[in-house]
DNA sequence: ACAATATTTCAAGTATAATTGAAATATAGT
DNA sequence: ACTATATTTCAATTATACTTGAAATATTGT
């Protein structure tokens, strides 16, 4: 039955014969994870898919700063770092704590634990 | 210095005293990998900032398959689908061989480095 | 050479994300 | 209450990414 499946499809020989022994394409299928797990996927690289965003949580590996800090380091408009920030936030990137007058981001564990993996891809020739 | 930069700056003590270890707002700079690696990282991520993409490299970590079977999968009309391929194979996420009438797309080792580690951070509650 | 299938390319339209500058909010010090 | 500083929000614009359908290319079999 999955043989049939396959043949309609007219495909290189290779492909059909190892397409069979998992199943067809319903079998491939199966094998997938959920489509939650990809919008949630989506999201976390959407996140990172911004070098001022990725300059940020790389700052902020080194230590808590406040907004002001950030803003000296990219140099760039408070309404732009904000929006940045923002989003970084949404996506469960960083934190954001008011300390009186200022508000201190720090990156949470949760991605302080994806860019140490990272890192090494990308810094190492 | 160092001092001098943070004092213009107005920012709470604790930052500050932690700022002045290691050198201030141009100690922060200096340990900052160079924008180069933040292009080439924001590349990769934004590559994989897309359901679709994540699903056909899910799909191909599996075994290398046509455009044939990908499309009875991810179910999309034909020019869709190779803009997405095409946007994978710049990212240096998968390749294709021409095999007769059919062009083969494998994910390559990197993409499947990082694949698998990702898997754990997202397949796991 | 011709027809059929597989895949890509192109141009036009649509949707989403990023930037800008002005206005709003929040806190601290006077 | 008032001023100054820090940060965010908002609405309007601009830029980028995605989608669509038609046309182009490439390969195979007749």
């Amino acid at each position: 039955m999955a043989r049939k499946e396959i043949d309609y499809l007219s495909i290189p020989e290779e492909i059909a014969d190892s397409l069979c022994s998992c199943g067809g394409v319903e079998g491939l299928i199966e094998q997938l994870p959920p489509d939650t797990v990809f919008a949630q996927m989506q999201g976390w690289y959407q996140a990172c898919a911004d070098p001022t965003r990725l300059k940020i949580l790389s700052l902020l590996m080194i230590q808590p700063l406040c907004v002001c800090v950030i803003k000296a380091v990219v140099k760039m408009a408070d309404s732009k770092l904000s929006y940045h920030l923002n989003i970084l936030k949404r996506a469960g990137m960083i934190e954001g704590d008011q300390q009186g007058q200022w508000i201190i981001y720090h990156i949470t564990d949760q991605a302080r634990a994806f860019l140490e993996q990272e890192r090494d891809r990308f810094q190492r020739p």
